[in-house]
DNA sequence: CTTGAAATACTACTACG
DNA sequence: CGTAGTAGTATTTCAAG
């Protein structure tokens, strides 16, 4: 009996792969089962499977380690914007007054309770933060604008940049 | 017999409701059904039709409803970046040389090959583009940045906002 | 450590009231 | 919409690589 066993099969997914990209670390069938789960996950475990050339039993069990190694955070239905009513998307740069900790503290928990707001970062450069917002219109996102974003607190500046045409919007990472 | 038939349940939905907001025109059976899918989509139909206190088939037929009438955009499982290896995300303001037709069509056709690009919109304002890309840290952000950004056609100003923060980065709409 | 085959439990789905 | 029945799937067990 060798002290070193070989694989025989290809190898699934290393469980720690720190130092290296973690995504290029996958087995192909990890990759090819992440990239259908990234693009429609409401697809059956049998046909996943068939997908994959790989039994139903194994196949779950490596969507399901995809899980708990946390590389898949969930799993969500999309609604669509423009159907939802909110077909307006707005990009907000925002300026604060004083740059003081309790003044980000504050913004922050206000900000995320701006309807529609989908994103707030804080950023480097000329802003300290940027927020995504989505909206019905133009009409509504003056509402917004006037009703809350003017109201956020320790705000200094806020510079709206309406997005005229979504070129590019996804939640997928190349595989 | 009457003639109307009178609905004893709640309305499920109705069909066409254009010229008000569409989530808040939905019975609150669908808003429950959608408010867990767009956290966990994962649920089988049987549980989800038991939280919404519904019957499992009912209960299928409004998520199919709500697939096909397109609210649902989709259902996708979400990589968490950090443990992809992209635990950075940038937002970059671009601006164009000359603002013709051919000119935004290179450049849109090119932004989207960038590689860990998520979002790309033409927006108002000072900037012709945002543009949000993820990369591992700062070091392989230097090499998109002097490898490909600066090389994306008929580009005069790319300004690169380094995000410090993730405050609030969802895709659920609030229902 | 993995895989796949078989058996069971549960679920999705259909027909109908 | 709900109940009941059927088809198909998820999930466990187990033997084997």
């Amino acid at each position: 009996m060798s002290a070193t066993k070989i694989r025989t099969t290809e190898k699934p997914a290393p469980a720690s792969a720190v130092n290296t990209d973690p995504l290029q670390a996958l087995d192909r069938i990890d990759r090819a089962i992440l990239r259908q789960l990234q693009t429609d996950a409401s697809i059956s475990n049998v046909a996943l499977a068939a997908k994959v050339k790989l039994s139903a039993p194994a196949c779950l069990r490596r969507v399901e380690r995809l899980k708990e190694s946390g590389l898949i955070r969930g799993v969500v239905a999309l609604i669509d914007p423009k159907a939802a009513g909110a077909g307006m998307l707005v990009i907000i740069g925002v300026v604060l007054d004083r740059s003081t900790p309790e003044s980000f503290a504050e913004f922050e928990k206000a900000a995320q309770k701006v309807p529609g707001c989908m994103e707030c970062h804080v950023v480097t450069g000329e802003f300290d933060y940027f927020m995504t917002v989505r909206t019905r219109d133009s009409d509504s996102f003056n509402r917004l604008h006037a009703e809350q974003l003017l109201y956020l607190p320790g705000v200094r500046q806020i510079r709206s940049f309406m997005v005229l045409k979504e070129i590019l919007s996804t939640t997928r990472f190349p595989l």
